[in-house]
DNA sequence: CTCCTTATTTACTCCGACATATTATTCCTG
DNA sequence: CAGGAATAATATGTCGGAGTAAATAAGGAG
């Protein structure tokens, strides 16, 4: 028995080494342990967490940690704490849903089918736009890593890790070749957005159509610099893609 | 002279002092102070920051303190530290910069008009696309939120603060009537960055022309649920909004 | 000479106890 | 009953030391 003698003591602390590995420290572990709690909805906005000694105690880690967490949890907008008030959780609209991290921790659990459909919608909005910008921008070294990206996905399929790999290089290429900082940033929100709608995709099922032609349109609208028409073919991938997510969510 | 003995000693602590204040934690001042540095460009990318000790005690604040400062950094994507190697400025691209504690502290030095015209164009994006489903979707409680922000834009004027948050409220109650919780939760960026980009435009002179038509003109296509209407007003108003920030910006 | 292995050193990481500051609550006074 | 002062609860800030991970340098094998 290598199983520790207290089981339930050590259970909270169990559960949280094994989101430890190289790179991934304790505030860490234990950020994502709350912010997954958090937006799993397991504590509600305006609840208020256990004290700072309890919390720490629980979970075998010094108070330090914890509240290196806590300060983690704080600058994404998902808790604010106040002495003798406690930590409560913030309203769900002063959260920074767009964090990469917190993106990460909303799709940990089951992912909200609302909140899947709104991404989806701003990637209607955002990507078509970029499309249209990168057209008018794009140069010789964009095309390039597009066309690598396609190759990628052509030969890996989107069943693979490496697939989605690709696909999101794709579009983070597009987004890099608007030249427009702030669309970048998006990007990587986005992406993680389009990772983990794609990795739940495949959960269900196969994908009964190929993505390929549709990128490979919205790749040549944007090669020959066709504005309106770049933004159109991606406005089709972006439909198509919501219409599969939505279909493979229902069952 | 109420100046401390050894001036030179305390210029850093004291300088952090003079950000603290009620609700305003050390190491929120710690936070603000370096990340304002970076955001100036004071520390570049790649740049290694002094050890935890060393720069502890050079702000007069303990290491923990320190710690808890450099957490929030880490979340919001600026720095990373690891053993032995220090902490690092990471390249701009990781830099989150949609975080509206970053986009503060991006403005809080002389403003990068790069980024400014870059957000403007996020701006030119977005704020269309969501008056386009605004008017598809708000019902009567959005509708009265937007016709309260007008009067307190007609009452006070842009030039005050209370016109300017007024101003706010009614990009803030389009977006929120769009029913879609990533294009809110992005408000709360675009909302902070037009508040410090028109606060500059303050800076320079009076504005030549009256915002109120624009608006208005949004206003009735929503309040009609005539949605490619709204869009092309909300276009128009973004479009008229950059231009006098332009100017303003280049003498 | 090059490459791999090992040792060392350096800086972050984590700890826990102590002192302080803030504020919600309570209770007292007018 | 209302307003304000005392109280208690809780987070905030401090300190210094032990632990740990990783970059670099030294040493050895091929």
């Amino acid at each position: 028995m290598t199983e520790p003698k207290s089981a339930n003591d050590e259970d909270g602390a169990e559960r949280l080494k094994e989101t430890r590995g190289p790179g991934r420290r304790l505030h860490g572990a234990i950020a994502h342990k709350l912010g997954t709690a958090i937006l799993s909805g397991q504590y509600a906005p305006g609840d208020v967490l256990s004290g700072e000694v309890a919390f720490a105690e629980e979970l075998k880690v010094s108070r330090s940690a914890y509240r290196e967490a806590i300060q983690v949890l704080t600058a994404k907008g998902l808790v604010a704490s106040r002495p003798k008030a406690g930590t409560r959780v913030l309203p769900r609209d002063r959260w920074n849903l767009l964090d990469p991290e917190v993106l990460a921790w909303a799709f940990a659990g089951e992912p909200d089918v609302e909140f899947v459909r709104d991404l989806f919608e701003l990637r209607a909005i955002i990507e078509p736009a970029a499309a249209r910008l990168a057209a008018q921008r794009r140069d010789k070294a964009d095309l390039k890593v597009m066309k690598d990206a396609l190759a990628g996905m052509r030969r890996h399929t989107l069943t693979t890790d490496a697939g989605r790999a690709a696909d999101r290089d794709f579009h983070n290429a597009i987004l890099q070749a608007t030249r427009n900082h702030a669309l970048v940033v998006l990007s990587a929100s986005i992406g993680a957005a389009v990772h983990w709608t794609t990795q739940f995709k495949q959960r269900s099922r196969e994908l009964p159509r190929n993505p390929i032609p549709d990128h490979v349109r919205v790749y040549d609208a944007i090669a020959a610099g066709e504005a309106e028409a770049a933004a159109e073919a991606m406005g089709v991938l972006v439909d198509l893609a919501l219409e599969d997510t939505r279909s493979s969510m229902e069952n």
